[in-house]
DNA sequence: AGCACGCCGACT
DNA sequence: GTCGGCGTGCTC
């Protein structure tokens, strides 16, 4: 078994297969497969996933594996497996599948340097020596940024310069200091005596190493003797002391400290709820359960309860959470029950934190982990659970390749380990909900609130009645008396802008031109902070005009209402109102998200002021109100998916209110009050939601009635563009069964990003079996011009996202 | 993806 | 006659 099969780190459908290495007979055993190594390829070095060990190969001119990156694999057997099967899934290279799995800090970082060969230094053309000054290496990117890469070619082609290719990891472990005595007690003793009187902080220090034997940190030793770095060095060269560099671990909890938790006694209803899961994990069986449970129903300590069973028996479990929902508050739940066993993985940790939780779990020295979407990859090896919490979010698809959903992925694993998978929510996916009523999934349902309160009650404003009504604020009187109340009362406030959809956007009111990005066929957003606009889909930015480019007339100003502008209205209505506002402006730095809602939390502000962000996960006994300032921004969007979310969303804002103690209100402003989502959603009523949105997909051949795929082809070139698309759909229509459905082309809805026409190909079907293999040959047709990056096509085998 | 190789046009 | 443009094909 000396030849290593390898996926290299170079995503292209030529190279997407194992190529074979002989493994130096010095790390012969210790490679193994699922270990990341760095291999020789053409001409330059890259990383590789070795996936399998062999005798033979068909290939007879091996090259050797350069040495190995891990000392253990990082992936184990059954996720090498996951890998295969996500790249069928995905339809990705087996490299992007493999890489999607591990934390960002384990991609290979690459660099060419150029170095001057040996003592050929002065053989070297004098501007090529200049450019050197002193150093006798140099990046190639300096070489590039300084214009001398023909003289550096030359001097490579001449032998004088050679070309290193360097693969390294992104992130290092992060090492500290350690010091300790090699010396005992007694001769330390002795050596003190014979120090010459003025070396008066050696003495301090051998003294403290009398006194503490223990191994310190060198930062902590400075501190506790005032000793410098050269007193220590001394005594290291002395032999008194030893330096060593221990590896630590980031920990982005370090501040804080978690009380125990114990668990609460059920109600009947989450003890009903609970004992299918924990027969489940007792036994090793997969099963799925949808756990269907009105906001406040007390979902998490059902979780809580579950995992507990699932460490009593030695396994292991993951906790998946939206990212947004992944506030303190959700970890400290989980830090304080389970304590030290816990790891967090969520976008706001550092690259470096991310990679030490990833060890912690790698080396087994957790048992639970929470976190999202990718925390689905969590490289456990007795898994016993997997807990999908608000199971509808979409923020549990990518959007980028791998395009996974991590509910396919948990089932699949939970199949894998034989382990039962909990999907929860108050507002299930319409796909989730319909597999539980066909007893595919094992539908647990909790239908009351914690300890009976009551769900809040909840109003509709119609703004359109508030407008012919002469209000033309954006707070309906019946919202801003409400609002005033909880004020006076010293209650808090949680009010939401839907602001998706069109944030604020520039328009000229003399001749209705709305201010689009130049590359993109989208329209450009204001920002405050720097007077400017800026387009979401491509770096574009530019200064916000005084006048109307078209009509040159000064009335042009920003429209839709961002949460600046609410902020504002609120400070003059309500002088007196302490607001808290949170949206990307206010939230993009680290930490900033958990330091608002904390200082929320501490009854630092009356109103808490947000976009969707603050829908989930809040729970707050001291708010009273939740106002929703227009419902309907998201219900237009072309996305045969808007009702359901418009509905979720509404219901999940909702729910924050009144969960405990005090009772709750919400107030929903519409300028639809008669849509049936808004409707329903303000008796919560998620199952009139579901009859009356599944006859609609029903009759529009949506899911869950039907799979759908979607084909995105893209290029400068429109008639291009729509030509392949053209082509594509074609080819599928002639290829696919009478009873599928195919729809195309036409521009995606954002027809245009980064001056990329975008046309788009949608595909319903419900029994495809040669879907997939078809899809690989369209990619494999159009192989050439994908490389050159003049066309670009992009299949999503369960789009979550129309756009 | 890189990178080498190789085949054509415009320069000393 | 050579330099350098980019299309083509390969990487164990």
């Amino acid at each position: 078994m000396n030849i290593a099969a390898v996926i290299v780190d170079v995503p292209a459908k030529q190279t997407d297969r194992e190529f074979d290495y002989k493994i130096p007979d010095k790390w012969l055993g210790l490679i193994q497969p699922g270990m990341r190594v760095i291999v020789p390829f053409g001409p330059r070095m890259v990383q590789g996933f070795v996936t399998g060990l062999k005798d033979k190969s068909e290939f007879d001119k091996l090259r050797q594996i350069k040495e190995p990156m891990d000392l253990e694999p990082v992936l184990n057997s059954e996720l090498l497996q996951l890998g295969n099967w996500l790249t069928l899934k995905a339809m990705c290279f087996k490299i992007s599948a493999l890489q999607a799995m591990l934390p960002s800090a384990m991609k290979a970082k690459y660099e060419k340097v150029l170095k001057v060969t040996g003592d050929k230094k002065n053989l070297l053309d004098p501007e090529v020596q200049r450019f050197l000054a002193n150093h006798d290496s140099i990046s190639w990117k300096d070489v590039i940024n300084g214009g001398e890469t023909v003289r550096f070619q030359k001097e490579v082609q001449k032998g004088n310069v050679e070309v290193i290719y360097q693969v390294k990891n992104r992130m290092n472990k992060k090492k500290v200091k350690m010091v300790e005595t090699i010396l005992s007690v007694q001769e330390m003793k002795d050596m003190m005596s014979s120090l010459s009187a003025n070396a008066k902080k050696q003495q301090e220090v051998i003294q403290y190493f009398i006194e503490h034997q223990e191994k310190i940190q060198l930062k902590d030793l400075l501190e506790a003797t005032g000793a410098s770095n050269s007193t220590i060095k001394t005594l290291v060269d002395k032999k008194v002391l030893r330096e060593s560099d221990e590896e630590i671990y980031r920990n982005p909890y370090e501040n804080r400290t978690f009380e125990k938790s114990n668990p609460f006694t059920l109600t009947d209803e989450q003890a009903a709820a609970l004992s299918p899961i924990v027969a489940s994990v007792e036994k090793d069986e997969h099963d799925v359960f949808l756990l269907y449970g009105v906001t406040g129903s007390g979902k998490t300590e059902v979780y809580l309860q579950a995992i507990d069973a699932v460490l009593k028996k030695g396994a292991e479990a993951i906790m998946l959470v939206p990212e947004i929902s992944l506030t303190p508050q959700t970890v400290k739940r989980f830090k304080e029950r389970f304590g030290e066993q816990v790891a967090v993985m969520h976008s706001g940790l550092s690259v470096g934190e991310k990679y030490d939780e990833w060890r912690k779990i790698h080396r087994k020295e957790v048992k639970v982990v929470v976190g999202a979407r990718s925390a689905v990859f969590a490289p456990f090896e007795n898994l016993g659970l997997i807990i999908m919490d608000e199971e509808h979010e979409s923020s549990y698809k990518q959007e980028e390749n791998p395009r996974y959903h991590a509910r396919d992925v948990a089932i699949e694993r939970a199949k894998n380990h034989k382990c039962p998978v909990i999907l929860g929510s108050a507002t299930p996916a319409l796909e989730s909900f319909a597999r539980a009523q066909k007893g595919v999934y094992q539908l647990l349902p909790l239908t009351r609130r914690m300890n009976n309160h009551p769900m809040p009650s909840v109003e509709i404003v119609d703004m359109r009645e508030e407008l012919r009504g002469g209000n033309r604020s954006m707070f309906s009187e019946l919202l801003f008396e409400k609002l005033k109340v909880r004020i006076e009362r010293g209650e808090q406030t949680v009010l939401m802008l839907n602001k998706r959809g069109h944030s604020s956007f520039v328009m000229c009111r003399s001749c209705g031109v709305v201010l689009n990005c130049p590359n993109c066929d989208i329209s450009l957003t204001y920002h405050r902070m720097n007077h400017s606009l800026k387009c979401h889909y491509c770096a574009h930015e530019e200064k916000m005009p005084s006048i109307c480019p078209e009509c040159s007339s000064d009335h042009i100003r920003f429209f839709g209402t961002g949460t600046q502008k609410v902020e504002e209205e609120i400070t003059k209505l309500l002088p007196e109102a302490r607001v808290i506002r949170m949206d990307v402006d206010t939230t993009s730095k680290k930490g900033s998200h958990e330091r608002l809602l904390q200082a929320f939390g501490e009854g630092k502000a009356d109103i808490l002021l947000g976009t969707q962000m603050i829908a989930k996960g809040l729970d707050f006994p001291n708010i009273t109100l939740v106002g929703v300032l227009s419902a309907d921004t998201m219900l237009h969007l072309p996305d045969f998916r808007s009702s359901e979310k418009t509905f979720q969303l509404l219901t999940q804002v909702s729910g924050r209110a009144g969960r405990h103690e005090l009772e709750g209100e919400v107030v929903i402003q519409t300028y639809t009050p008669e849509h049936y989502s808004v409707e329903l959603s303000s008796y919560q009523d998620y199952d009139s939601f579901y009859e009356r949105e599944m006859f609609i997909r029903r009759q529009n051949h949506y899911p869950p009635y039907f799979y759908m795929a979607m084909v995105t082809v893209s290029h400068e070139d429109l008639m291009k563009t729509v030509a392949t698309t053209e082509k594509i759909t074609q080819f599928l229509g002639a290829r696919l069964s009478k009873g599928a459905i195919i729809l195309g082309p036409v521009a995606s809805p954002i027809s245009r990003i980064n001056n990329r026409y975008r046309y788009q190909c949608l595909i319903k079907y419900k029994r495809e079996p040669e879907l997939q293999s078809l899809m690989r040959s369209i990619l494999e047709h159009y192989q050439q011009e994908t490389a050159q990056q003049k066309l670009q096509i992009n299949i999503d085998l369960n789009p979550q996202i129309m756009m």
